[in-house]
DNA sequence: CAGATCATGTAATTTGTTACATGATTGT
DNA sequence: ACAATCATGTAACAAATTACATGATCTG
């Protein structure tokens, strides 16, 4: 297995919960872990071979006369040893991108109303975003003694609610620098 | 010209600043970018290529005998429109990836000690980039009024700075978490 | 004198994205 | 009736990383 590529190990994650269908772990990488982590049918179908095909996991046939044809993917024990190992590795390098800042960066090129519009548009992406990190929060804080599962899921939506709203903090604040620029 | 190449834009934005090298466009993107965008040798000298052929940037030779020759790159006028036209349409899609989250979502695999020590970890990798914007706003909020591109490198180390005392916040709290349900 | 910096690139590999291909069922 | 959901995958392409290859000069 390619030591590096992070879709295998989300997989793993994902079924060392459940046993899952391709089409599961899309959606449920769609709910639960998009406002960190992404995954098409692209990389989740390969990837399930090349898991297969170390033994990591096993698949399992479910033929139905109303609905397609479901595989579910479970994790075998080695397959919960390798992730089990992944997770106990420091996390290596750890590079984010964020396309507004090159925008902005640039932002000379442009009139000033050109970069208050792109910081709008950034605004508007992420206003909702923070909203449902505060509704899985209040969720969440119910049900946090029940499960250690809970408990982690937890700190991702912690993390998101304060990193999403330090977004609106700063376009609240770039905003008013530029507009005072513009006036000034 | 790749539509959606952001490499190429990264360079043609440095270049339309001043004329540089390869090298020194490496070096730009390290000291400046690399907390928002990063890029290596393996991008940067065959996107110059592919700018070059485009008609997007000129190359000159320095040829020097103390020093390896240098080739300069500068930004033409329809380079200059390129960039522009890129700036002026809204971002599509920002798909940030936190490995630090994928490792704590699946926190239940691992002793909780474990965990605490990721967490720890990604608090040590952002103290220091926390400081450098810091020291960076410092620096900069002196010379805001001098020059337009000032203004909008400001906004970018605005941004770090909230964004990485988010983490830090996070830090904390998330420890705390982990350090009561440990004794509770 | 050793390691960092200056300076260029290519080639191979790995990852990720997008488009294509198919088709029934369920909900509005 | 029309769109969304369920469910599988492959192929082509684009982007990014890593390793390889070379060699002089500057700094501690």
């Amino acid at each position: 297995m390619a030591k590096d590529n992070k879709t295998l190990y989300v997989i793993l994650g994902l079924l060392a919960h459940e046993e899952m269908t391709g089409y599961d772990i899309k959606k449920r990488i769609d709910s639960s872990l998009s406002f960190f982590w992404d995954a098409g049918f692209g990389q989740i179908y390969p990837s399930l071979g090349v898991l297969e095909s170390e033994g990591l996991v096993t698949k399992r046939t479910e033929v139905s006369e109303k609905r397609p044809t479901r595989i579910v993917y479970s994790i075998t024990e080695s397959g919960r040893q390798k992730l089990k190992q992944w997770l106990s590795t420091p996390v290596e390098k750890e590079s984010v991108r964020y396309e507004i800042l090159l925008r902005l960066f640039f932002g000379k090129q442009l009139p000033l109303e050109e970069n208050i519009k792109r910081i709008d548009e950034f605004k508007s992406r992420n206003q909702a975003s923070y909203e449902t990190m505060l509704q899985f929060k209040k969720e969440l804080s119910g049900i946090l003694s029940q499960s250690e599962d809970h408990l982690y899921i937890y700190l991702t939506v912690l993390f998101g609610e304060k990193v999403y709203k330090a977004y609106l903090d700063w376009v609240e604040e770039a905003t008013g620098i530029l507009e005072q620029y513009a006036d000034g």
